[in-house]
DNA sequence: ATTCTCACTTGATCCACATCAATGTGAGAG
DNA sequence: CTCTCACATTGATGTGGATCAAGTGAGAAT
């Protein structure tokens, strides 16, 4: 079954604008309404910068709407993106005062924040909130640890392969994906964002992109809108390990 | 203040065999009786494997002496490192049954394991032993971070002094470092393991390494002996952000 | 319409690191 | 003391992606 990583979790705030993968599901109505008197909304546009590395960060969030991202920078202006926040991913460190890297908004951005010592006093009243965010930085350090063998080791053209299935499998209309068919989405990042991402400069992300379109594994309808034709095709184009059932 | 990374914390297991960073510190005398009845220890030559990728694992544990890596392979056989844990480091999930990761012994190594399925319900009655794993976890994923960048945009020569530096900080005997003066410490690594880690070739890291040597950044002393006659001068080669007080 | 701008594409050239191929070395076995 | 084997170094050559440098095209401002 090579569409295992297809079965991703689905955001959790429908109705209820708390219910992130991070704190709740499984909360009581007690607890919901100590969250609530803790939450509070803000928004970005698209390349504002959240925060800064080294700023102190006085709340956790949510990502509601948009993408976030987090990036490392050197003394020579040289940049890596260490973390790509997609709607319903966690932000930030309860029990830390101030950001490791800087925080910007990729696209334009929705954040459902918690004031950082109550959501920290509400951790320790509520073991469950605790666990669910543990688990979700095991899933957050596996995910990291895929994005270092993308970096350490594939071709530029299976980075952008490999990008392009990630970003699918969390943002794509998946209607009915049974291992072919066509899955459409739109690019939430630039090509320099996106070599960011990627350990290349954008004229790579570029040239690479015009390749897997010219050997039919993508097509790019506009230049944010990207096509499958077959997801298996290009899955091939990523290097993984393709006979599945390795991850957990 | 150059010296900042090398305030690392220290493993705790001196007489008691299970204060280790991960559990412990602030346990109790009734939880630790708890721990000692799912405790046990195991050792291993260097080069043997502990888990493959996808065997479960029925035991988290603490690496009490020696060195343990964190691989993913490629079909084709490319490497690349995404954990080393020393001495104090955690290894494990506490909620996953099978291991994400080849697990290997790089050096002769002994764990301080617990099963699995218990240490999850003594995380249930003692919150702070969840806590506690959450930050370590972090911290990981911090490194995992910074990791990222070093795969993903530094050079093989500052790939080879991040390196250096990185197992300075925690291997060496660091008596009275200052910012300046001599620290010494053996490398627990082959030339083909570093190369795993940096993704890079073997090759390469040796040639890295012999310039450095030339550039009289380093001393070699044999072949896994090192000497790093000024530790500030090796961090000038790093390519890091050297005005310091960004991290937390 | 016209120009400006911003994101992207495409081309030509270069170089850091990979690859392929010997050669060196030192610790343990006999 | 010298064989051997695993690990490490060093050299010669090749190449993928970086770098430098023009274009291109679509939408916004005038």
């Amino acid at each position: 079954m090579p569409s295992k990583q297809l079965a991703f979790p689905q955001a959790q705030c429908a109705d209820c604008p708390i219910r992130h993968r991070a704190v709740c599901a499984r909360c009581e109505t007690d607890e919901l309404e100590k969250l609530e008197a803790i939450k509070y909304y803000r928004s970005y546009e698209a390349g504002q910068t959240i925060v800064w590395a080294g700023d102190s960060m006085d709340f956790v969030a949510s990502v509601v709407r948009g993408v976030a991202s987090l990036t490392q920078t050197m003394e020579d202006g040289r940049r890596q993106m260490v973390g790509l926040l997609l709607p319903s991913d966690f932000l930030g460190r309860p029990n830390r005062e101030s950001a490791p890297y800087d925080v910007t908004a990729t696209t334009d951005l929705q954040l459902c924040c918690f004031r950082r010592t109550p959501f920290l006093g509400l951790m320790d009243e509520t073991p469950h909130i605790a666990h669910r965010l543990l688990e979700m930085t095991l899933d957050e350090l596996d995910a990291a640890r895929e994005w270092m063998l993308l970096l350490g080791r594939k071709t530029a053209r299976e980075k952008i392969a490999s990008f392009l299935s990630i970003i699918a499998r969390r943002d794509a209309t998946l209607s009915g994906y049974g291992g072919m068919g066509e899955v459409a989405f739109d690019l939430p990042l630039t090509r320099e964002a996106m070599a960011d991402y990627l350990g290349l400069t954008l004229e790579t992300v570029s040239r690479q992109m015009s390749g897997l379109k010219k050997d039919g594994v993508i097509r790019l309808e506009g230049k944010r809108h990207i096509v499958i034709p077959d997801f298996d095709i290009l899955l091939d184009e990523t290097g993984d390990d393709s006979d599945g059932g390795i991850l957990s």
